[in-house]
DNA sequence: CGTTTTTGACCGGCGC
DNA sequence: GCGCCGGTCAAAAACG
């Protein structure tokens, strides 16, 4: 008895034990899991650390640059300001009071969204301007660089508002009537009546030419094997046609994302070189895009916006550029930008690039985007026009004149042009080109979406990497520095082309000018200068000003 | 069966 | 006025 009461305690004691190894085991177990999760946890903390250095380093890039910005554009309101005292007179005399006046204020305007990015709809003079940067930027020294990067960030968004939102506003602005009763429907119309110039010949040359600047087109040249590149939107196939002069059929497309969107586009491949695919886009979207599509919305928009702001002597206060268009005339920006960094420059010795055979209608201005340029200068020898994309993509920014007929397809290495001042009457038609770079559009845009879907790398289009995608990226990420540069080149009109203008060619305007950033504007040959030439900002300014004010 | 593409017809601008 | 040309429409065909 008491051996079996005896054993059952040790029954009961054994029992006890393995009941107490099984808690520890259990227990054992659940701390080695506690701490695999606390290791996790540490690790993606590090992660986050990790990520939130990266992202203030960003952010301080990007104050650095809207500072450098700021100081850059004060100079050139000061300067502008300097020039136009003395110059108002002779303006008065030569052109009308009235004339110079709408120019001033619009230019004025410009100024506004320019450097702050408020809305257009709040003008405000340029010596506020100046007080506002000056306040912003003692606020930014005065405070402590730990703590004001926030304020910083704040600041930037409140002064530059950068999005798509705007965007999408801006090129509204800059494609439709501005009058309060525009709606978009009336664009429709606009855009469905795009065989109407004759009906604008009634209220004057400066309508006609209204008219068509807001039927500005951006084409975009890239190398591609499939009949459309995949640019993030989608398409409905209305028509197609034979064109002369191109053995290849154009096809017409309309946007499908929303039922009343007015944008179309054109597909035609190069006659010269069937493996280029020339697309033409027309229009705005009305309706939200695809994160997709916003890439080549905002490097269209870009473009568009920087084609119109250009020889549009309209009297939109919103799209009136003091650039003043000539014979003749011709500027280059360009931007080179290795990764997603827009350290441009050197393209200068790059040809400005027309493309001869432009789809798009010359009745109304176009800007084409070249991205099937092959790598030229020494700088670019990340660039193969035969091999896969090298990240290290560079790309230029120029601005040129338009003669089609004396310009060389020089099949660029990979510089964006804006040209075709080509101004005459108004009437006459006006093109420009935007190279930016090589490869087909379809491999730049299906990158982002290839690169979350499909990790191989081997694989030949996400290997392939856009200079687009740098250069919308550029904007997108880093609006800022990209700003910056066009900041560069508003100061070297203002500086360094003021200090080459002695070139003026006997009244004649013969504008071989260039505008140049970084190393390249020291070897800039600026003959001529819009800036001078007005008194007025003109196209870089203006441009730069819809990049203020858009979200990129 | 709904959507997209194809394709000939149609329209308006422009030049002769 | 006529023909050419670019652009669009819309019915039929093709596609998924």
């Amino acid at each position: 008895m008491p051996n079996s009461y005896g054993s059952g305690i040790e029954e009961k004691r054994v029992d006890c034990k393995i009941g107490h190894l099984d808690q520890d085991h259990q227990t054992n177990n659940l701390v080695l899991k506690k701490a695999n999760e606390l290791e996790t946890a540490k690790a993606e903390m590090g992660e986050v650390r990790e990520e939130n250095k990266r992202l203030k380093m960003v952010l301080h890039h990007i104050k650095k640059d809207y500072e450098s910005l700021q100081l850059r554009f004060f100079d050139i309101v000061k300067d502008d300001q300097d020039l136009k005292k003395p110059t108002d007179h002779n303006n008065n005399s030569a052109h009308g009071v009235d004339h110079v006046h709408h120019h001033r204020e619009t230019d004025e305007a410009e100024l506004v969204s320019l450097s702050l990015g408020r809305s257009p709809k709040e003008p405000k003079s340029s010596i506020n301007i100046v007080e506002d940067t000056r306040t912003n930027l003692s606020k930014i020294r005065d405070q402590d660089h730990d703590h004001h990067e926030y304020d910083d960030q704040d600041l930037i968004k409140a002064n530059l508002t950068l999005g798509l939102g705007s965007e999408m506003q801006l090129t509204s602005e800059l494609v439709t009537d501005p009058s309060p009763e525009n709606s978009s429907e009336l664009e429709v119309k606009e855009l469905a009546g795009a065989k109407t110039p004759k009906r604008n010949n009634n209220n004057g040359d400066d309508e006609v030419s209204q008219a068509h600047a807001k039927r500005a087109r951006v084409s975009v040249r890239a190398r591609c094997d499939t009949p459309t590149m995949n640019d993030g939107c989608q398409w409905r196939k209305y028509g197609q046609k034979i064109a002369k002069g191109n053995p290849c059929p154009r096809a017409y497309y309309r946007c499908t994302v929303a039922a009343s969107c007015p944008v179309r586009k054109q597909v035609q491949r190069c006659a010269e070189d069937m493996s280029i695919l020339i697309t033409t886009y027309e229009g705005t979207h009305n309706h939200p895009l695809p994160v997709t599509a916003t890439a080549m919305a905002s490097t269209t928009s870009a473009a568009a916006s920087m084609l119109l702001s250009g020889p549009s002597a309209s009297h939109d206060p919103i799209s009136t550029v003091g650039f003043t268009p000539s014979k003749n005339s011709s500027s280059a920006l360009n931007i080179n930008g290795p990764h997603n960094n827009f350290n441009l420059f050197d393209t200068l010795r790059t040809k400005q690039f027309y493309s001869p055979i432009n789809p798009a209608s010359p009745l109304f201005p176009t800007i084409t985007l070249d991205l099937t340029a092959p790598q030229v200068s020494s700088t670019s020898a990340h660039f193969n026009r035969s091999s896969s994309f090298a990240p290290t993509s560079r790309s230029g920014l120029s601005f040129g004149p338009t003669q089609p007929n004396v310009l060389q397809p020089v099949s660029g290495n990979g510089y964006l042009s804006y040209g075709p001042m080509s101004y005459e009457k108004a009437q006459s038609p006006m093109n420009g080109s935007l190279n930016l770079g090589k490869q087909a559009q379809e491999y730049i845009y299906q990158r982002c979406a290839e690169k979350m879907v499909n990790n191989n790398s081997q694989s030949s289009s996400s290997v392939q990497e856009s200079l687009t995608e740098t250069l919308t990226k550029a904007i997108t990420s880093d609006p800022s520095t990209f700003k910056s540069v066009i900041a560069a080149a508003i100061s070297s009109m203002v500086g360094g082309g003021e200090a080459h203008l002695g070139s003026k060619q006997d009244g004649v305007e013969k504008l071989g000018q260039r505008l140049t950033l970084g190393e390249a504007a020291t070897t800039a040959g600026v003959s001529h200068n819009p800036l001078t030439q007005n008194g007025q900002l003109g196209l870089a300014s203006s441009y730069f000003n819809r990049l203020s004010s858009s979200n990129f």
